[in-house]
DNA sequence: TTATGTAGAACAACCGGTTGCACATTGGGG
DNA sequence: CCCCAATGTGCAACCGGTTGTTCTACATAA
């Protein structure tokens, strides 16, 4: 049978209420009593029931992690790297993480999650434009943060700075001497690919030159004109492939691959990693490293911030790293 | 404010318990009352707390579900595939799921929710031999079920018949008139590598073959060796290359085509598939498809069922679906 | 000596549900 | 007409913690 607080109490001869003082610090009591409380569960492995303690204190110790339910986009290696993050850092804080599958097609899961409160707060891994899940969040008052920017006014997110990098990716290659660059990216109703074109064009400004519009490609995750786009970039004269992710990265280089393209003889070829599927690729591949996980962190730490009565709104990470290898040689 | 059936029973002049039952459905109560209390706590959206009913009921209505912390092998797609699996067929039991990190490593987040009693039952999602996870299960007393066969007596496991799928594979293959193949795995304390390299051996024997012992390749996910490994197994022979999964064969494709090698020309390639993460390929890769989502949905009905006062041990899903591509042509 | 202060511990209410049991009402059978 | 069973509802305990308030004992100041 399982200990409680009551048979501790009787056990050492004290009450309840000293024995919960004793664990949690909180309180008057002395050193002693303590000690001697705090010896005893130790010896008998006793951990309050995190049950009771919700209720007591109307708080879950859970966060709930808004994960795209659509396969496609849920199996990206992103989310996984981004729960890790999410997870390291809510154990620092005694929390766990409860995975809400959702999206535009149904936030069900949200619901039942928030409504029957089973958590304290929700973690939006990837928002869409006018996405249902942060419709819903905004109406309901539980605090909640967005990974990436949602270009909505009012809704607090965390992101890498991805225009930035973005930017700044595009003036190395410059540097580099490449100026004519094909751009493939994914959903154009995503954030991050919203910041990440963003980036892309302002970067060719900085450097007086401009992003030639018909050598950009979005839509491209589960696109399967892929091969067609990449003939016809070659044939324009792109001299690099700017993917916006390692997932598309991948796609690109088993594609030109294929079409018997070398990389980087023929054309040369970059991402953004946020994962380490391209970690051990032929070529290897230059990109630009965001820490996923970092910032799966951040988010559980603002969070948890608020929870205890700051008031942290949006926050950007701008530290990022450019890594030039094989592929852009 | 929050309603509670305390307020809801105030509201309609009953006791909280007539509301109780009249949500639950249990006990007596007469078809006019319960009417009445549902379509009220419908207009005023009211949904009782997880906690409290957690308490009273001594269910969490929450299960764990273990992920490798090691962030190589969990950002597999595979791990989420089999996610979705869990969380859908959650949905629908009323669960939610929680994740949680661990591997041989360090299993701190599996006590943490365990002995904090925040979940009612485990789902292990990989399982290496001698697992420090299992051996934690197996001494707590909270029901648990892994995927993948443990090879380890008393063990509950869900699989796919891993064996049997991988023998029918190279039957097929051998019927095809290819022979003499290389066999590219992971981590080979890994229970999914162990099965599947049975299944190798065994469709050989199935054909009056033997496997060649000296293309077997086992631990390849981190390894740096895959470049020399795919051209000593062309030297010696092998007419096609048998990935154990699709990150493996993703990898390989890459690093075929970087050497200027066809596929299926100049060696063919075949694969078994948990995710999309091939799907758009090219070639398009004949593979074995599981149904990993099936899986973890299995994997939870029976959780809820043994919770229910059923005890199912172990279960085989024995479907699986070949599709001949043009990576074997 | 009495009033005041303080530390340590206990009492009891509370969080919001579930559930065994008691109670009241009603209807049918003998 | 009475008794018993079935039905509908309510009371109160309980799940296992947290926390505001009270109580006791002892030390110090007036």
């Amino acid at each position: 049978m399982s200990h409680t607080l009551d048979s501790i109490a009787k056990e050492l001869g004290l009450s309840k209420t000293t024995v919960s003082r004793a664990i949690s610090g909180k309180g008057r009591i002395s050193e002693e009593t303590r000690k001697k409380v705090n010896e005893y569960i130790k010896e008998i492995n006793y951990r309050p029931s995190a049950v009771a303690r919700s209720l007591a204190s109307n708080r879950t110790y859970n966060v709930g992690l808004v994960v795209p339910a659509d396969s496609a986009l849920g199996e990206m290696p992103y989310f996984q790297t981004l729960m890790t993050g999410v997870c390291d850092r809510a154990m620092e804080f005694e929390y766990d993480v409860l995975i809400i599958l959702a999206d535009n097609d149904g936030i069900a899961a949200l619901r039942h999650a928030v409504s029957n409160r089973k958590i304290d707060a929700v973690i939006v891994s990837r928002c869409e434009r006018d996405s249902k899940v942060i419709n819903f969040l905004k109406e309901s008052d539980i605090p909640y943060i967005v990974v990436g920017n949602p270009m909505d006014e009012g809704v607090p997110y965390v992101d890498h700075d991805n225009e930035g990098a973005a930017s700044r990716m595009i003036e190395t290659l410059i540097d580099a001497g490449i100026t004519r660059m094909a751009l493939i990216g994914g959903g154009e109703n995503i954030n991050v690919t919203h910041s990440r074109l963003e980036g892309f064009k302002k970067g060719f400004i900085n450097k007086g030159l401009k992003a030639d519009e018909s050598l950009i490609f979005l839509n491209m995750h589960k696109s399967a004109r892929m091969d067609s786009v990449l003939k016809e970039s070659i044939a324009e004269g792109a001299e690099c492939i700017v993917c916006m992710d390692d997932m598309l990265c991948n796609s690109v280089l088993n594609c030109l691959h294929n079409d018997g393209i070398s990389v980087p003889e023929d054309i040369k070829l970059c991402s953004f990693y946020d994962s380490n599927l391209l970690s051990t690729s032929k070529p290897s591949i230059t990109s630009l490293y965001f820490d996923a996980k970092k910032l799966g962190g951040q988010c559980l730490e603002i969070l948890m911030r608020n929870l205890d009565g700051e008031s942290i709104t949006s926050q950007t990470l701008t530290d990022f790293n450019i890594q030039m290898r094989d592929s852009t040689l």
